[in-house]
DNA sequence: CATGAATGAGGTTTCATTCAT
DNA sequence: AATGAATGAAACCTCATTCAT
């Protein structure tokens, strides 16, 4: 047991190391020493974990990705109403990248490059509509619950996704044009007005 | 003068294969010898064309970037009102998926890749901020105009180009939900009547 | 301990290695792998011991002229008279040629190019400038014995440098006029005595 | 007759700008582009004249060490006494460092590389014993004429090269302990009188 | 478990030479 | 005679991966 999560502890080490660097230098920039040296181990060490740069790579990218979907998740369910939903979900995001600009810049390189090479990394695109879908469900409980109007579900909850891509992207590349809330408060007004009746008096 | 055109139309069919080459296995695993095989030429001669593999790699996508942008200009200056606009910004980007999606998988790649190594390609985000500070500018006229609520061009114009990203993906990935006309539709309703006043009865 | 060792007794083999095949072919016709596989090992492995191709080289010449210089002040240490410690220069220059062929070409090969790219090996004309040094130190001091006339020491020294340097090129050609011990003689008779008229009696 | 004339002018600024660029850069280093440029003709011209890189560099130091050998000759011939051709065959080439600089970087560059590929340019060393030849000569004839003590011609004509050229060397690298004219006459008396006691009094 | 020396395929780039114009 | 675009061999160097210790 003890030995067990001895290992498994290491693992989780060098996939920390992994995303700093990578984050740092990109893929084919990064050489597996240096993930090794960050980790603080020799490069053979590293092989014992991870069967490849790529496997490494994945690795680190879908540890993440995992924790983003489970707390967005957890976040999700605790929010009251539609629009408290669509907040939550976008600032889960952008706290992202505050505190994980490592595994975010790693997840959007790699998002791009899905559209080449898109059998490297089945995985991620799997991930990707597992957790469209989840919003797809919220939305569509949403419209049962008469909160918004009968759009299809689908096709929004990826719109969803690609504004709230956008707007990570952005701050990752210090393009913001205004505070995170205001971010936040501007698109949760452009998607529910479009989608709530009349679009009155907005944010009081 | 036919020196010129043809030492150019030379540069243009490397850059055809370039394409090619590059949206099918990546930039680093495409191989200089790759691209020069499909273009029929030798390596060396493509050292006479472009002085490295990125100046290459970059050239290809630059060129057509250029070319969408001024497409995408011209039909919207033809474009009667701004919900117009919008849907020629969209038929334009999903009209290129079918015709050149060598370009776009380059170009959708190295969008992501900007988060990583932002230095290596100023060239790309400055085509990034001129376009959509275009679009922005379309926007604020329609407000001025009256076609549309006051609100901030910017952060919408980046919206835009974030739910147009999104379609362009999942396109190319082969997700359609459903047909472009369709897609191209809900997305100016999903936009228009957040921004537009009432949003009576949408899609007939 | 015995690691260091190891790896040194390693580096020393590829030197030697190196040194076999530049003074067979030049440095730029030596390719690394020729080198690599007259060492037995494989070309990455060269580069784990030296950064390039240049600093091999370098260092095959550094590590032998450095034994070179040692060697000359030893024995001229242990010489008793001036015109004993000129035998002796001379005499372990010639032996080198025996002993160190390969050495020498390199070291030939590599002063002839200081005078097109100087700045490239300043270690080299560093060094030489030292073991000449060395030498009119050695003449100032039979000029205050008085055992020599009071001539300037650093011309001297150099022209017994070249002169030395001559007596080993055509060692190394084969253009050996008569004995190595009759051609320091008569060497050490010219400085010493000059070809001028008068030149009695020599050596006894 | 004008026509081959016209060629010959030609192949001779091909040579001038060999010369130029190689003493500049050296073999490996020059591209036969480069040559091309400075000779203001494009690179297969080139090759019209000389049938390869080595070709070409090798008849760039061959014509002007033809040049050197007979001006050399002429000089030594109008010389009255066996002490004043010693001084003008030290003052030719020393003159040399001044007004063919470049001629003497090859020069000394490629007799260092004789030592690695002897059998590439036995042009050069054949030349090179044709002229110790003739020196050794010169030093026979002022044997007979009781001019100087009855030492090996051979040899000391070496010897005489080996010091002419450290001579060259230094004044190339900038290291000259003296003015030239001072450099001629140390030499000069270093051979007729040596270094030993008496030395009464020099250069009467 | 851990190491890091060794490997060698493969990458990009250069450049001497040719040859059609 | 002159050109210079095209060639492709070969060079140097990197680095993911293995394996003996």
């Amino acid at each position: 047991m003890t030995d067990q999560s001895v290992s498994e502890r290491k693992r989780c080490s060098i996939l920390d190391a992994a995303r700093a660097v990578f984050s740092r230098k990109g893929y084919s920039e990064t050489a597996v020493e240096d993930v090794a040296e960050e980790a603080h181990i020799a490069k053979g060490t590293l092989y014992l974990y991870f069967k490849s740069k790529e496997d490494l790579y994945l690795a680190a990218l879908a540890s993440d990705l995992r924790r983003l979907a489970s707390e967005t998740r957890r976040e999700i369910e605790a929010a009251r109403n539609f629009r408290e939903k669509l907040r939550v979900f976008l600032r889960v995001r952008l706290d992202y990248c505050k505190s994980r600009q490592d595994f975010l810049r790693i997840y959007l390189a790699e998002y791009g490059s899905m559209f080449i090479k898109a059998p490297q990394s089945p995985y991620l695109s799997q991930l990707l509509r597992e957790n469209m879908r989840y919003l797809a469900k919220v939305i569509e409980e949403a419209i049962e619950h008469g909160e918004i109007a009968p759009v299809p579900a689908g096709p929004l909850a990826a719109s969803v996704y690609d504004i709230s891509r956008g707007l990570m992207e952005r701050r990752l590349l210090g393009w913001k044009e205004f505070r995170a809330s205001d971010e936040i408060e501007f698109t949760v007004d452009l998607l529910i007005s479009g989608i709530g009746r009349p679009r009155r008096a907005r944010r009081a």
